[in-house]
DNA sequence: TGTACATCAGTGAACGCGCGTTCACTGATGTAC
DNA sequence: TGTACATCAGTGAACGCGCGTTCACTGATGTAC
């Protein structure tokens, strides 16, 4: 009987995967606006009113579609902070990775976007964004506790996750360049930005 | 009959006016995609196809209201680093205008946002925008130009833009402190940045 | 093993709604003689 | 000064559309005896 119930569970998670995902692909080829209930049913494959059994209605999905993929973002990195010895440098390769994670999911950063500044969202979701939010900053505040900062690393991830989102917003669409340049090229300021914050870090050390 | 029209040209500018205006204290209470030319109207206290007179669509007019606000933003900081003699800090004033413009400007820049990272705009309305940011960037440009630097000032201009756009996306609704405080924060945040961009300016002059 | 019933994911048609936009018309103002 | 006509900003009603969501139903699968 747990066995049955376990696997309804794992079912009923697929199913929900696979209407995400077909949410994501949607969401990569319209503004987010014009992304409708029956274009991501039809990308799925079933019929409309069959997501209602899966979601109680649309906003809950594009939130969970983002909380599913802020837990891949959050466990990548997290796994790159564990995955290096105390006092190693790992700011570089977390950075790196947040760059090539945002610009590889667009309908993931976009909906972040949406929910961040203009989303009016019930109390529901915005509570469970607020958690994932708050899991992320934490991700970043090991990875300096890891380096060996002493400050405050509560402010240091704010920091660096501003300078980060300001860093996708800005060139996220350099006309003219390719995905693989414009990530090199996103890449290659954030390190003039963490030289920046490392040499206050080593200051701050002292 | 020159003067007769323009005044008409005048006249039409300024009826653009109050319905931009309009729709602005619209924005500033919905989510940007609940607002319609309908509630825009009333707040104009106009009918809604009067709107058409002086928009052809509502991309148009939204473009319109971001290119008025953007040249208000423009001008002012363009004042700032004019005023400003040659070889003086200039830096300070220009993030602290910017961060404050942004911040007493929220359906400004909610609807940037919107046209940065979300917007499938038409060609026409794309060239607008993109002709009002490049002139923002060269006010920018003017000012490191100003302090002295003898780098490739594009490339810091572009810098000190994602920098204030991450602060601005990150600390903008910050939950239980009021606008002031959170202003107040952001142009602390801002100056740190500020502080290592401008070491490294130094080092470059050297 | 066979039969009657229960469950429930999935369906298709429909509902009501609000949207952007159009268009024939109004009525105030300006122009010509 | 008075009259006929032209212009044009502004209107209100209507159009067609696509949306999120609901709901009575279906039909496959599981359960009980």
């Amino acid at each position: 009987m747990s066995v049955l119930t376990e696997m309804k569970i794992k079912e009923r998670r697929d199913r929900k995967d696979l209407i995400i995902d077909a949410a994501e692909r949607v969401f990569s080829t319209r503004p987010f606006n014009r992304v409708s209930m029956r274009e991501i049913a039809g990308e799925a494959g079933i019929a409309p009113s069959s997501i209602y059994t899966y979601f109680p209605n649309q906003e809950a999905l594009f939130v969970e579609a983002t909380i599913r993929d802020s837990n891949l973002l959050i466990e990548e990195i997290g796994g790159i902070v564990e995955g290096t010895r105390s006092g190693r440098p790992v700011l570089d390769r977390v950075i790196d990775s947040f760059i090539e994670f945002i610009s590889r999911h667009d309908s993931y950063f976009r909906m972040m976007v949406v929910f961040m500044t203009i989303g009016s969202l019930s109390p529901e979701s915005l509570k469970k964004l607020n958690d994932v939010v708050r899991r992320g900053f934490r991700v970043f505040e090991a990875a300096f506790k890891k380096m060996g900062y002493r400050g405050n690393s509560r402010i240091l991830a704010y920091h660096i996750f501003a300078m980060l989102n300001g860093i996708l917003v800005t060139y996220r669409k350099l006309p003219g360049r390719d995905d693989e340049k414009i990530i090199a090229h996103m890449k290659r300021v954030a390190k003039v930005f963490r030289d920046l914050l490392q040499s206050k870090i080593r200051k701050d050390r002292q």
